[in-house]
DNA sequence: CTCCGATTGTTTGGATGCGAATCATTTTTA
DNA sequence: TAAAAATGATTCGCATCCAAACAATCGGAG
């Protein structure tokens, strides 16, 4: 991810090519930084704590939105980690294979699916979230935890404003 | 990506879940907003810029990497963009392809591949990152502007730290 | 009661991205 | 100099993800 070039060689060179136009490179440095940021840390967590279990980024977000509200509608396993059906669909029956969630139809409305975690789920998550937190905490940690509050919620923000601008 | 529940309320549902073990909600917030952020970010960027160019976001990244620094060596795109080699030789023939660039050996070294923008794939950054930065600006200017400085900084922070920390 | 539109999950087809293996070239070793 | 190791880019196989089409179900309007 760290290339050979810093971000600030990389905005001189940017200013030599756009010396005419007006380029706001704090901006520039805001999103790039971001992405960068985003990327790095999933990629931390995938290798410190998903990888001996197995376990993509999707099918652990999957197991930890159902872990905290199940029983969960499938839909809105989607809606909340940010997903579209079709891939929570294949998620789902991977997790499912493996005997760490079940799928019932809804009563109600055949139309539903609710899925619930199964014990082995369960215990699986009892271990994995702290472990997974342990982690968030040291990344957070990088910066200082009396910043970390007004942090998130610049990002929650950005996300705001983000979602709101189609 | 915003969910039916606030983070607040799953807050609350996770600390039932596990009343008895520590977790920290600071760093959880850190990481989930920074992931929704950066994800939310992205897909506004695609639609408001990149889709009426037919553009990848790997392939923009591709263009902008060379736009800036070309001649460049392809390895050193792959590591300035943040994705793998195999990734970067597909995403390059389609940008070849497309008459956005041109690849040709190095007479240095006749294993590597050098890569230079065509006038045609010039011309497309010059009107083309304008309007990316100018939605960046429209991003980033969600937090306040005097703010976004430090916002960069400790984005750029946690990303050291999740590189360094395999 | 019967359509008919809306909603939901699944299937399908295609794009994207990566790791490992491969091929070509260069550099190092002996 | 010749063989071996190292370094690049590419190819191949696999996993992931999505939009669009599809099937099943629900809820009204008439």
């Amino acid at each position: 991810m760290t290339g050979p070039h810093t971000l600030a060689e990389t905005e001189r060179q940017v200013n030599q090519k756009l010396v005419h136009k007006n380029i706001n490179f704090e901006a520039m440095a805001v999103t790039s930084n971001l992405f960068r940021a985003a990327n790095s840390v999933r990629n931390h967590l995938e290798r410190t704590v998903l990888a001996k279990e197995d376990l993509s980024w999707t099918a652990f977000v999957v197991l930890w939105v159902t872990w905290i509200w199940e029983p969960i509608e499938t839909r809105q396993i989607a809606i909340e980690g940010g997903f579209s059906k079709a891939t929570l669909t294949g998620v789902l029956s991977t997790l499912e294979k493996r005997g760490l969630l079940a799928r019932k139809k809804s009563k109600d409305d055949g139309r539903l699916v609710i899925v619930e975690l199964t014990t082995k789920g369960r215990k699986l998550m009892d271990t994995l979230f702290p472990a997974f937190n342990r982690q968030e905490t040291a990344v957070a940690n990088s910066v200082a935890p009396s910043k970390q509050g007004v942090l998130a919620d610049q990002l929650r923000t950005i996300t705001k404003f983000a979602e709101s601008n189609s």
